[in-house]
DNA sequence: ATTTGCATGTAATCTGTTACATGATTCA
DNA sequence: TGAATCATGTAACAGATTACATGCAAAT
């Protein structure tokens, strides 16, 4: 499905960029949905460069450092936008290790049992109160066709998200202890 | 992780069963949060066979038509166990196309947009329709040390979830509207 | 000076999907 | 008798992670 390119191309698209700027981007704001190690992000640069999709200049930090500058072609923003406007049929579930045991749990001690549903719910707490943190950049609903507004909704629906798996685990708490 | 690997152990655990049983039961049950095809399922069987978690035995159906039932040895039990109540650190949000086209919707048309979340929300609406017609097959909630503890869980769990993207979604199509 | 972060790449391995391949059984 | 389903496997490929590998720049 090739996303990983749409990935990239959809934000260099937004502003030019180099990797490594790519992959703090995918470790910051896509994190909620789509990320990429650096040794997945080099290759497809340089796969999508051979492709025609993008460009890029070198430039010279300091004395000796080469930085790649990458930007969207023509092409590249051509085929971009076809990706984003096709329907996308909804995926399988997506695969989690933790309902996996949750699953399992009756196998469990009362006390492990437990302690799994516990642990979850602290994890899943935790980063629900960073997704808060982080909506507080937003002073007012960005306007729908600006960069920001992508980036309001997912965040929005990570809260959502962890909110609801906040719930969820404690009803398996309550239905544990009968 | 070999995750696939505990997946099939637990559910060897509940019942013995064949390479193909344990795939009907991916598809089904545990469909909402693991899956594997029978490409996967089969030499992993191989694996945990060679590893001794597992044994068969050829059972012939009609006239020659062989299976192989197989089922957990002790040292699988405890392996199984042991994963089981290992604490599990929470991974990364899940990667989802969807969001990420959500993430760039505001490169879209006014049109567009629209179509992209209602297109959504239909088919998460359809799931969740599903999933409800799916709990019913509860007429109450299973004891917390029955193997149909765990399935209710993660069913209720899926539903919810469904519940909160049909809600996000709505929200996205009310914000993109403005 | 040393550590942290910037910056770019490759190699080996693991996980998972699609396609290839075969054959028996059951039901209409 | 033909189609759907049961039943088992392998091969090629795609996608992603971990580890290997190098070197510059900035801040302490």
């Amino acid at each position: 499905m090739r996303t990983l390119k749409y990935a990239i191309l959809g934000l260099l698209n937004q502003t030019s960029m180099t990797g490594y700027e790519l992959m703090k981007q995918f470790e910051s704001t896509l994190s909620e949905f789509w990320y990429a190690k650096h040794s997945q992000i080099y290759p497809e640069l340089k796969k999508l460069t051979d492709e025609g999709c993008i460009t890029f200049d070198i430039q010279i930090s300091g004395v000796s450092l080469e930085k790649k500058r990458y930007t969207v072609t023509e092409e590249g923003k051509k085929d971009f936008l076809k990706w984003l406007e096709a329907d996308t049929e909804m995926e399988a579930t997506p695969k989690d290790v933790s309902r996996l045991k949750i699953f399992f749990s009756s196998k469990l001690s009362d006390e492990a049992r437990k302690h799994l549903f516990e642990d979850q719910l602290l994890q899943h707490q935790c980063r629900l109160h960073h997704l808060i943190q982080n909506q507080s950049k937003f002073d007012k609903i960005p306007a729908n066709d600006s960069d920001d507004f992508g980036d309001y909704l997912v965040l929005m629906g990570a809260i959502m998200r962890e909110e609801m798996i906040c719930q969820w685990l404690g009803k398996c708490i309550e239905l544990s202890e009968r």
